[in-house]
DNA sequence: ATACGATATTTCAAGCTTAAAATTTTAGGG
DNA sequence: CCCTAAAATTTTAAGCTTGAAATATCGTAT
């Protein structure tokens, strides 16, 4: 068992090694060790991936369908991205593609009969799981922690506003 | 531009949604938001990738060398990914790969000279942008954070050898 | 009508990632 | 020397990811 914060912490006896390269350090463990677990649970037990977990999620929010544009922007991930792991759910029968009866260009997306249900115990299991891995902090770290992270969010938002 | 928290925050309206999915939410999107940024850098001031410094880091950090195994260990991925990388990172001409004199299964991968002087730079650049998008929060919060996620890296940690 | 710029999507090439299978070498017992 | 189990690495197949190029469509100005 490697302790993952010596493993990522390059330089970690360097005295050169600032204090927020340290902090992001530690996000990314974080993160990634939470990530790593969602994504073999996943696998284990639904075998089903992240990324199809996060374009189900997203349909889930929009009964009304969604275009493959849209997808991409909720999602953060480029376009062609979108396509094949559409093409991925749509092969498993998880979602359906509709032409837009509005624009030519557009294909709406939606989550099938199958989908919808298969994702509600999709999302059941996430959260049991982020609750089981996060409850240990308690309540009021989880609040001071969220609120930080916020306070991140937005000075890095600010950042790519400016920069 | 789309706020990533409504972006990744599936069920953002719903009440069932639990406090720790969206701290969880949070901190991932924290987390790929640097992440990109970073990545974004490296590939346009060094056209290099982020694995690539990754490994890289770690070589640093050895001067003596690193088998392939322990590179995997350190970095936390595959031993089947740190192949490919390196086998990139040595047509680069940056790292050099050796038998090792003691075990006829294992090469010893180490930094060239021309990978340490590069890396150099890299680290530099890569310590200023973490410090800019981070400096921000202000150096009380950044400890505070630092510190919950000490935690939460602990009780993730603690699970990991339960579960 | 037509031409043009903008928009939506797909295709493509390159690279990262993993798990599993295959390969090579080591080390130890006959 | 041969056999075998363990260990280190590579190979392979499948999938995610991106950015750029290619298609197709829309809307509009001419």
């Amino acid at each position: 068992m490697n302790d993952s914060s010596v493993a990522l912490d390059y330089r970690a006896s360097d005295a050169k090694q600032r204090d927020s390269v340290r902090l992001w350090l530690r996000l990314l463990t974080c993160t990634r060790i939470i990530e790593k677990q969602v994504k073999r649970r996943f696998a284990d037990q639904y075998d089903i991936t992240l990324p199809r977990f996060d374009v189900m999620a997203a349909l889930d929010r929009h009964p009304e369908g969604m275009t493959m544009g849209q997808l991409s922007q909720a999602l953060l991930v480029s376009n062609g991205n979108v396509t094949g792991v559409v093409q991925a759910l749509v092969r498993d029968g998880y979602v359906g593609v509709a032409p837009s009866p509005t624009d030519g260009r557009s294909s709406i997306v939606r989550l099938t009969e199958q989908g919808r249900h298969c994702f509600t115990g999709l999302a059941e299991a996430h959260q049991d799981w982020i609750d089981a891995m996060l409850g240990g902090l308690g309540h009021d770290r989880q609040t001071t922690l969220y609120e930080l992270l916020g306070t991140l969010k937005d000075t890095l938002a600010a950042q790519n506003g400016k920069g």
